[in-house]
DNA sequence: AATTATAGATTACAGGTGTAGTCTTTAATT
DNA sequence: AATTAAAGACTACACCTGTAATCTATAATT
């Protein structure tokens, strides 16, 4: 798996919001949340394509950037690598944690519901 | 939060396992898992008790070790971060995701069941 | 055609991390 | 009492990360 640091995460995530777009397009997104210079995210999106996690085709003196992969599928397998670090691989732990010191809302709870109940009826 | 790596961690991990404990008996809890050299642990723990991670207290010429905080303090707190860097703080798409990509068993399901049991049942 | 502005490439640099090796102290052994 | 062994302290070092600044090439402008 491609490991990020989390600045790159949140570049690339700036890009999955919309693609495939410029550097600057991508620098006007982050600007709402962070403070980085500039030069800061140009940096960042080198290590990307370094890592591979993104690719680019020149257009002028631009280059036009497109991740390499999906969030879904990149969100997965951080999630896969989180729970079995942290919880041998089981996910109700994880649930059960946010439960028991009150982060649940009835919301979460109505969303967790659906989430079983399409997977029982995938079940056959 | 207090901030660990990795290595850090499963160090830490290794010690809730059961404490107090030495440094001798941490190693040889991680012996099994880890292909860890002494002094690498040793390094490890130096940095835990740097952070505030740990205490000890001396015995001898040994330091008995103690954690500053309990697991599933720490592991909520890691999982809070988790879903709010991955998931905008909404736990339903994590579990949504492994269900799309086949990744919930009967089991999981169950406990995930009674995770939302339980939490009915709390509420009123 | 010459100049300028800008995109990307390269360089920088401190602090964190993985992974130990060496130094120092002191408990244990001869 | 002298020697040794082992615990922890200190040092090391390359790679990663956050955070840019400077260099270089070229598109755009005059």
């Amino acid at each position: 798996m491609i490991e990020l640091s989390k600045a790159e995460f949140d570049v690339l995530d700036a890009l999955w919001i919309n693609y495939p777009a410029t550097a600057s397009q991508i620098i006007e997104r982050l600007s709402d949340d962070k403070q980085w210079h500039e030069k800061t995210i140009k940096t960042l999106l080198g290590r990307l394509v370094k890592k591979g996690a993104l690719t680019f085709e020149k257009e002028g003196r631009q280059y036009i950037y497109m991740p390499c992969m999906e969030r879904a599928d990149y969100t997965l397998k951080e999630s896969q690598n989180f729970i079995e670090r942290f919880f041998s691989g089981r996910i109700a732990p994880l649930v059960s944690g946010f439960a028991k010191s009150e982060q649940l809302s009835q919301q979460d709870i109505n969303e967790l519901k659906k989430v079983i109940d399409d997977w029982e009826k995938n079940q056959k």
